[in-house]
DNA sequence: CGCAATTCAATTGCGCACAACTAAATGACG
DNA sequence: CGTCATTTAGTTGTGCGCAATTGAATTGCG
């Protein structure tokens, strides 16, 4: 024979890995961000926190649980952004009345004024990616499906 | 018209966001591999390196710089991740002869012998991502596009 | 009601990512 | 040859991500 058979080696090349791609992508969208948020004050993660607030309606706010749920992300991670969020101004914490063990995060005045200045990112970022808008929702959609089955993977 | 423009504010959307459904995706790779290299005593991004340090001929070792340009990370990372794979026992970091500013990282006995055990990993991996190889194969393929992308429009 | 189990946020501890800086070695050039 | 710019690792400081733990509030159940 003149080739060799698929070792199982081959799949441990650094080129071969999914999971590389993945993380320098998404590293190389931090660095983007890094540079289009710096005017803004906010870091990417702390762009998500306030993306989510600005879908909630007339700005009611969210409990740090469902925020938690939205951006995947536990209270370690939360707590203390979302300090340094209210830290700048943007957001306010206060225990729910209703249940106190509850943390109910409302985006204050300049927080929702910030969105103005929001709305150029993600234009800037579409146009850096040099993707057009539906290879985008398709990759988006794979990457989604990705998600689910590895979480579902690592619980069961 | 019964329906609107589309508003910038829709591209505000967290699920309409590439960039965090790709950073989900990242994450949730995260924590399987670390379930999958639990028993190897690594990390993921030590694992990474040492993907890097398998490929080489005959575990010649690599200088940190060229290690920083494979992984797409600087010393400021590599340095100490270095310095714990050095304590476990997996690799050597000697000063280069030839150019004393220079480090060379080169696997120990352990860490060579480690590949064997790391073979089944990607086979893991592969299996819960429950997508086809070529499927795969094309996810990283617009993943790396979109790094290079990215990266471009960041310096430029 | 009273007590155990659960829920929720916060904290601690560790490792990674990256910017900014330092220090040492090397290379380029007049 | 000497000086200055460049290259290479390492260090420092900040923030994120996550496991493990704590403590307080709530819920469930006998």
């Amino acid at each position: 024979m003149t080739s060799t058979r698929p070792a199982a080696e081959d799949f441990l090349r650094l080129d071969r890995q999914i999971c590389f791609s993945l993380n320098a992508a998404s590293r190389a969208f931090g660095g983007l961000y890094r540079v289009l948020l710096k005017d803004l004050g906010l870091t990417y993660p702390q762009y998500l926190v306030m993306l989510a607030l600005w879908e909630e309606p007339e700005s009611e706010g969210l409990p740090v649980k469902r925020l938690g749920e939205r951006l995947r992300l536990d209270s370690g991670t939360l707590s203390p952004l979302l300090k340094r969020l209210e830290a700048s101004g943007l957001v306010r914490r206060e225990r729910s009345a209703r249940d106190e063990r509850s943390v109910n995060v409302t985006p204050t005045e300049a927080g929702v004024a910030l969105k103005e200045r929001a709305v150029e990112v993600p234009r800037s970022i579409a146009r850096a990616t040099g993707f057009e808008l539906d290879e985008i929702e398709d990759l988006r959609e794979r990457l989604n499906r990705l998600t689910e089955a590895l979480d579902t993977a690592t619980l069961g």
